[in-house]
DNA sequence: CTTCAATTTTAGATTTGTCTAAAATTAATT
DNA sequence: AATTAATTTTAGACAAATCTAAAATTGAAG
């Protein structure tokens, strides 16, 4: 089945508004679209009526299975695609959403899995998001922020939740990127600053705000891999 | 400046009509983008109000300097694309077009141009095609069709010009592929048929119909490079 | 349990790209 | 040169996606 960019983009919107609310509401897709409420509801009615989504007026909505299936699709291919032009185009890790908010939307299923294959099948995009497999199963990863963690777990940072230039300053200038293991030393109450601790490097502070932003997972595949 | 995916669509089949004849009519761009003549008189008037071609009413048109740089840098993004596919993704010769005519629609300049730097800066297209450089400029070659060439030339295979599935089995079969570098040994009045001599292979028989589809160059760079 | 404010939906308009059917223009033929 | 045929353009309609302004619904607070 294909949709439009317009459906496609509605899609994965709510499909990511859902995972943190379970329903989502019209003004919030409104926002996240950067569109008005009314043209989100008009969206709605179509959606609905494509079955892509249960939806009650004035109750919310979310999608069902036929829907989160589209919206993991482009998911996918957002992704993979991220994942190329870092990679591959030698992009930076900030510099390819809007590249890819376009190519998530080429159709060719052929493309896409011969894109994957090329990349050597890999599990993260360059934010640490998981990529969703073939099959569309999409990997679930204890993923919290850093601000909620326990003192001397060891965690992979996985992404950044809000990727301003001016936050990224601050990683890049800490040596935290993709990937770095780290674990928090200590937690100051009084402002809810922390110390983390990267291998090889001294101990450096982050401002709460920085860690609310820092994503990291920690699941055992840690210990385990590499 | 950025098109519309429709207009960027009519700017490429006007050039690639124009290199033919030098006027383009209605007609003729209609059938060429499969759509009616009224479509593209509506579409010309918008194109003209965007100064990008020189058209009078019932008289024909033709892109003017403007319209024939947008319309180059997307034949350029197209052959780019191809030559990704083909040689990066191992797709086949002739399942790449379809793809390529969405991805040639992706508007990110920096993308095309580091696409083009990772792929070294190729000088054809899988199908023998020219790629523009990043400023615009498109090699010109003397391109024939095999049927209207003189005996004994060398001359390298660079395109084909009608690309069935039919078309391209006897290509295959007869182990002509781009840049295969063949001479025709001797014509038959009788059916315009040709016998050609590829190295290291026995002459075959091609007729005037595949000799019409097959496009050759012979400029000098021929006898020098390789 | 009303009333008011926020949210959501409807009604109606706009833009872009397309279409059909009819009219205008050009070209071709007798 | 006049009539016919082909081409091209206009006129008017439609679908998709959006918008604004107004109406409907919900839910929160007195």
């Amino acid at each position: 089945m294909k949709y439009s960019v317009s459906k496609e983009n509605h899609l994965k919107a709510i499909f990511h508004l859902q995972q943190e609310q379970g329903l989502v509401t019209t003004n919030a897709l409104a926002a996240a679209l950067r569109t008005r409420p009314a043209s989100v509801t008009d969206m709605l009615k179509k959606l609905k009526e494509q079955k892509l989504l249960i939806y009650e007026r004035y109750k919310g909505f979310k999608l069902n299975t036929e829907g989160r299936k589209a919206a993991v699709q482009v998911i996918r291919k957002h992704r993979l695609w991220e994942y190329f032009l870092v990679k591959k185009l030698q992009f930076g890790w900030d510099e390819v959403h809007d590249i890819a908010e376009e190519l998530e939307h080429i159709s060719s299923r052929a493309l896409i899995d011969r894109l994957d294959a090329f990349l050597g099948h890999p599990e993260t995009d360059p934010h640490g998001d998981p990529i969703p497999d073939s099959q569309g199963r999409l990997q679930v990863r204890r993923q919290t922020c850093l601000a909620d963690l326990p003192l001397n777990k060891t965690v992979q940072v996985s992404g950044v939740a809000s990727q301003t230039p001016e936050m990224m300053e601050v990683l890049q200038h800490n040596h935290i990127r993709l990937g770095t293991r780290l674990e928090i030393k200590k937690k100051f109450p009084f402002d809810d600053s922390l110390e983390i601790k990267v291998r090889n490097r001294p101990p450096v502070t982050l401002s709460a705000r920085v860690a609310k932003n820092v994503l990291v997972t920690y699941d055992e595949s840690l210990t385990e891999r590499r």
